[in-house]
DNA sequence: GTCTATAGGCTGATAGAC
DNA sequence: GTCTATCAGCCTATAGAC
């Protein structure tokens, strides 16, 4: 504890104000209105002041993907202490959707933005690590599917890595055509999700 | 090369000429990189020209978006001719996702984009008239699953028109996720989509 | 560390000459 | 109809004063 400690303090300090405004303004306007000046603005600094902190915009971006990242996986947590694997898919799916269509520019971001964004967190490394809040949560998903399998539950020939990743392929269609094309499929949301879910486990068709 | 060159040739139906250069810059290099001065440089006439043949480019982006709509109408066409309606759906669904992964910028556009854009393609009309190829594309899946329905195939208590829809968000799910987020679900996107293709019609399950 | 000032770029759109 | 020239605005990023 010293004087060099408070500096640290304050000056971690100021790069959360930077953080959090970025974010703010993500949240209310998305990415595209995220710009060095808005966010000076937002904290009442100086446009240069931010690059003490952040290399470049891009550096802000990337944070404010992970913490995305975090924010899903919180969301997606509570769903995760549900023991029956099924019924844990399933409120997976639906913790999802809601999480999306209730942070709509957040799901954007780090879902529906150029794929570079993805590239360059992928670069950085902590998405894909052990740690990352990304990978835990896809695991999550990855892992009660392969549940079912050792469970002996899954049709024959299904892999189930496989279904895991077409799952969230299904669930991100229901949010991310929510999103671009709001009106566009008639269906609600939640309607749509849970037709997902159930043609997921039980098809479309009459049992045979 | 330039303009001076240009008087030399032929001039007729600029207008077309604006699009189709349009629709490369859009083609190659995405929407964001959709500008008036990048179009007029394509086509060797001033900026200002555009604004003889267009109110805004806004107006340009809304053309475009309804050649997409076209060229999917198309790449699902041959599709339409299937007789039996399950087939058909999953003939209509490869289509779809070969269509998406292999003109990633269009689809990007059309799907993926702003909200606002098809918010104002909605306002312009022919998009949702009998005759908009967008509204006749996604009848013809509709009508596949209310066939199915007629036909006394669907499982109980399913609507066809709420399948239908959620058969348009899980094929667009993989699309979109893999246009995106490229290595992020392990599963390449043809399997990914034949697996949607399966759970949808026969669930994820064994058979009771 | 924070500022002011600015370089150097891009954008959409328009006025007015020809 | 097409041009040139330009407005008015935005942006990222940096140099250098304090």
């Amino acid at each position: 504890m010293g004087i060099s400690d408070r500096r640290e303090r304050e000056r971690s300090d100021l790069r959360k104000r930077i953080l959090t405004a970025a974010r703010r303004i993500v949240f209310k306007e998305g990415t595209a209105a995220l710009t060095m000046r808005r966010i000076a603005e937002a904290i009442e600094y100086a446009p240069a002041t931010l690059y003490q902190y952040f290399e470049n915009r891009e550096a802000i971006v990337v944070e404010l993907c992970l913490a995305g990242y975090r924010d899903l996986a919180s969301a997606l947590h509570p769903a995760t202490a549900i023991v029956d694997p099924r019924e844990r898919i399933e409120a997976l799916g639906r913790a999802y959707v809601r999480f999306g269509m209730t942070h709509p520019e957040t799901y954007r971001l780090v879902f529906m933005e150029d794929p570079d964004i993805t590239t360059a967190l992928y670069a950085q490394g902590p998405i894909e690590g052990p740690d990352g809040a990304a990978a835990r949560t896809f695991a999550e998903i990855a892992r009660a599917f392969a549940q079912l399998e050792t469970a002996g539950l899954l049709a024959p020939g299904d892999d189930s890595a496989c279904l895991a990743d077409s799952f969230w392929a299904a669930v991100h269609g229901v949010v991310s055509l929510k999103l671009s094309c709001p009106h566009f499929p008639a269906t609600p949301a939640e309607t749509l999700a849970e037709t997902t879910l159930r043609t997921f486990f039980s098809g479309a068709l009459k049992r045979a």
